[in-house]
DNA sequence: ATAACCAAGTTGCCTGACAAGTAGGAAATT
DNA sequence: AATTTCCTACTTGTCAGGCAACTTGGTTAT
C-alpha cells in the first residue's frame, strides 16, 4: 500500500541549520508593518486605512498581497472592513481575540515568563476544580491517576497520562477559557522538554515522586478542598519547574 | 457607461455557495470549516490538507479565497505549508499561537468565566510585582493611585486612572505575558461596563471604596508582602466582580 | 546499483476584471 | 432656497487565468 501523507519533517523550536520555516511571506512582512502602523498609534482607533490600491502601490506589492496582510488584521480583531468604504483601525476596548505568540521558545527568559503563567493558571484552575468537580469529573481524574501509576509501574514515563491527568482537572473547572489557556502552555511547555531531551532522562525516581505530587492534588480534589487543592497544584508545579530547570543546565 | 450586466450564466463553473453559507465572507467560514476538520481530528497532525486546487472545487469557490483561508489557519499556527509539497497540519505540540476568542460577550456565563480568568491573572501579576518592582515601578505606581485619589476628589468616577493604576503593576512583573493577557481582559471588561451601564452609576461611595482598596494593595507593595498583595488584590477584585454583578442586575 | 535528471504537481504571487456596497455631489422637485 | 432623489466615482469582495519557484517520484544514464 502506499503512504499518502509523508512526514511533514515540521521544525519544532529546536534551532536546526534553517530558521524558522521559510522566510517570511510577502504578505507576512506587510501585516507586521500594517500591525505596527496602528499599535504604534500613528494610526488611531476609527481611522480609515489607506485603499488597498494605495498601499499596494506605497508597498510595491499586488493587491491580493495587500488583501491577506489586511485580511490577517481582520482576522486578529484591529482592523474592520466595510465593502465599498474601506478598512478602519478597531477601537481597542471592542478587540474580542488576544493573540498569546510565543515567538521565541529557545529563549531562557522566556520559557521562565511562560512557566510562570502557566503556574498560577493551572494553580488557580485546580482551586476552583476543587470546589466544582462533578462526581462523573472526579471518576475521570481518579482513572487518570490510575492509569498514570499503571504506566509508571510498567516503568515508562507516563508523560501522556500526565498531561491526561492535568487536562482532566482543567475540564472541572468547567471554565473553557481555563481549560483552553492551561491545555495550550502545558502542550507547549511539555513539547519544549520533549524536544530538549529525552524523556528517558525522567525515569528513576522522578516519576513517582510526581505521582505522590498528582495524588496530594487528588486528595485535595476529593475533599473539595480549594485551598489545599491549590497548595497542592503549586507545589507540584514548583517542583515541576525545579526539574525542567534541571533539564536546562546540561 | 461600460457597466452594462453579463448575463449570470458564466457563474455555472461555481456549484452553488450555499455549501458555504453566507457568513460575513466567504474566506472567513471556510477557515472555520477548515478549522474544525482539523480541532476535531478527522485531520490529524503531519496530515496533508487537500490541494488549494481540490479545496477551490469542494467548497465553490476560487482559489484566492481559499489561499485567504488557509492563510488564516497558517497565522494561526495550525497549519505548515511548503510551496511546492502542500499544506500540513502543524504538530498540536509545536504550535506557539493560542487565540483568546471572545465570541459572545452578552453571554452571561462568557463574562462570569472571562473576569475569573482575569481574577486569576491579576492576583497573581500583584503577588509577583510586589516582590519584583524596582524603586522606579513603585513610584509610577504610586504616581497612578494619587492620580486615581485627584479624580476622585474632583468627583470623577476615576476609570481611566484605575485602568492606569492596575496597569502600572502588571508592568512591574517583568512578564510580558502577564502584562499583555491582564491588558486585554481588563479592558474587554471594562469596556463592556461602559457599555452596559452609565458610569456615573459608580459615583456615590463607590469610587472611594475602590480607593480603600487599592491602597491597601499599594501599601503591601510596597512592603514587598506577596501574600498580603495576593490577598488585597483578591479582595479588591472580589468586590470589583460583585460591583460588576450590580449592574448586570438591572 | 547508484546517481543525475526530468516532468507533473503544488504553492507563491501577479495582472486584470467584474460585482456589491458606500458616500458625496449634481439634478430634480417642492 | 431648501429638500429629496438619483447618479457616479470610489472601495472592498470575489473570480479567472497565468507564470515562477519549489517539491516529489519515477525515469534514464552512468
Amino acid at each position: 500500500m502506499s503512504r499518502t501523507a509523508k512526514p511533514p519533517e515540521q521544525r519544532s523550536t529546536a534551532p536546526s541549520r534553517d530558521i524558522i520555516g521559510r522566510g517570511p511571506s510577502l504578505a507576512d512582512t506587510l501585516a507586521l508593518r500594517l500591525k505596527d502602523e496602528i499599535v504604534s498609534g500613528r494610526l488611531r482607533p476609527g481611522e480609515k486605512l489607506a485603499t488597498e490600491q494605495q498601499i499596494s502601490e506605497t508597498y510595491g506589492v499586488s493587491r491580493p498581497t495587500v488583501r491577506e496582510a489586511i485580511g490577517r488584521l481582520k482576522h486578529d480583531g484591529l482592523v474592520i472592513t466595510r465593502q465599498g468604504a474601506g478598512a478602519f483601525v478597531a477601537d481597542p476596548g471592542a478587540v474580542s481575540v488576544f493573540r498569546l505568540d510565543i515567538a521565541d521558545f529557545s529563549n531562557r527568559e522566556e520559557i521562565r515568563n511562560i512557566v510562570e503563567l502557566l503556574m498560577a493558571v493551572e494553580a488557580t484552575a485546580t482551586e476552583h476544580a476543587a470546589v466544582r468537580r462533578t462526581k462523573g469529573e472526579l471518576k475521570a481524574i481518579e482513572a487518570q491517576l490510575r492509569a498514570m501509576q499503571a504506566a509508571v509501574d510498567r516503568g515508562e514515563t507516563g508523560v501522556d497520562e500526565d498531561v491526561a491527568f492535568h487536562r482532566s482537572i482543567v475540564e472541572a473547572t468547567g471554565n473553557p477559557f481555563f481549560r483552553d489557556l492551561s491545555d495550550f502552555l502545558d502542550r507547549r511547555v511539555r513539547n519544549f522538554i520533549r524536544t530538549a531531551r529525552s524523556n528517558t532522562a525522567r525515569i528513576g525516581g522522578m516519576a513517582q515522586a510526581v505521582q505522590a505530587e498528582h495524588q496530594a492534588i487528588f486528595d485535595a480534589i476529593v475533599r473539595k478542598d480549594a485551598a489545599a487543592a491549590r497548595a497542592a497544584a503549586e507545589n507540584h508545579l514548583r517542583n515541576a519547574a525545579s526539574r525542567l530547570a534541571l533539564y536546562l543546565e546540561r
